[in-house]
DNA sequence: AAGTGGGACAACCGCAGTATA
DNA sequence: ATATACTGCGGTTGTCCCACT
């Protein structure tokens, strides 16, 4: 028996999302909080499908989010966690907490595979970066065992990708990834430039909205489109970084009250610093007591399990010739897990 | 200046897994 | 144990925008 549609297609409305269904989406969510995505069109009258608020929230509207190009550290880790892992996009997202899978599936569609394939037959049955058997398209399945044949080199890709700055420790991406959760900038700057003005073009609406339902902001609201979009990107945690547009806006004193957008989404867009010295456990103590939002949306950062281990495994591994038994014994689990799989 | 093709991305569709009554 | 409801996920499509002719 075939599962009923997920609400009535009858007078369920299609297509892009207005703003104003934004600003009644994410009003309605500061309120109740994410979840029960059923009552959400019935409660807010959203001529929508519960489904389709979710999409909305999750790769839109949820804070957090970052927008735009995406950086080469990100790239490698997409194209290495692609290897690795296969188009579990879902999975793919879970480190790099700021983009959805949406987003890297996409940006997967549209450039790496391409980039991969121009590569692959520029250097045509060269290995690249030890992928011997790496190919852009895999079908189902096929990952799985490509897993198993190459799971040194892919770990070992990895832990390149991991380590992409030389300069920096092995956890380096990780404290990135931590910092950039607390809304700092991971992009460069003509980077961010460029990605916030394509997404000003989506923001633009909804933010001259919210100056009239802000305007009970605490601090009276700003005049300039700008710096009211720099805000608002701050809050969806879209690719304009608060480095560059909080200074600017502050000496105006035109920007519009970021506590106004605190309270809007019970999250301090400039969060205390995560150090990037916390672990992972502390980092993510730190987020799940900060963010509800992201805990209850996205596996953000939550330190998916398989990083952790992954993380301590491409970690250990380079002390197993130190004589490291705990790293022997990951090892040794995962490929006994391996052997199980068939 | 207008037309066209391709790229980028938001959104939808349908299946699978899980929760619940 | 079963049916139904809900959510998550990956694949695909539709639309907008921009560069090129």
């Amino acid at each position: 028996m075939g599962r009923p549609p997920c609400c009535d297609k009858v007078g369920v409305k299609k297509g892009p999302w207005t703003p104003e269904e934004d600003i009644i989406l994410v009003s309605y969510i500061q309120e109740h909080g994410p979840g029960n995505w059923r009552a959400v069109p019935t409660n807010t009258g959203l001529l929508r499908c519960s489904k389709s608020c979710r999409l909305r929230w999750t790769n839109y509207l949820r804070p957090g989010i970052k927008r735009g190009n995406f950086t080469d550290h990100e790239e490698k880790m997409i194209i290495h966690l692609q290897a690795l892992l296969g188009n579990r996009w879902a999975a793919i997202a879970s480190y790099l907490p700021q983009r959805t899978d949406n987003d890297i599936k996409n940006y997967w569609n549209t450039h790496l595979k391409k980039k991969l394939k121009k590569l692959q037959t520029g250097l045509d049955g060269q290995n690249r970066d030890g992928f011997s058997s790496f190919q852009p398209t895999i079908t189902k399945g096929q990952w799985e065992r490509r897993l198993q044949t190459d799971i040194h080199t892919a770990k070992k890709a990895l832990c390149e990708a991991l380590s992409l700055d030389d300069t920096k420790p092995s956890t380096s991406c990780l404290s990135e990834l931590k910092a950039s959760n607390g809304y700092y900038s991971l992009t460069r700057p003509s980077q961010a430039t460029q990605s916030s003005t394509t997404y000003a073009s989506s923001t633009e609406n909804i933010s001259r909205l919210l100056e009239g339902w802000m305007a009970n902001a605490p601090k009276p609201a700003q005049t300039n489109s700008e710096t009211t979009q720099c805000s608002f990107n701050n809050v969806v945690g879209t690719d304009s970084s608060s480095e560059e547009c909080t200074p600017r806006a502050a000496n105006n004193n035109e920007m519009v009250s970021q506590g106004a957008f605190d309270s809007l989404f019970a999250l301090d867009s400039s969060t205390p610093d995560v150090s990037p010295s916390m672990s992972i456990d502390e980092s993510t103590q730190f987020q799940s007591e900060t963010n509800f939002f992201q805990d209850e949306s996205k596996p953000t950062f939550e330190p998916p399990v398989p990083f952790s281990i992954l993380e301590k495994w491409l970690f250990d591994e380079s002390l197993i010739g130190q004589g490291h038994a705990e790293a022997l014994n990951i090892q040794q689990i995962s490929l006994e897990d391996n052997v199980n799989l068939f």
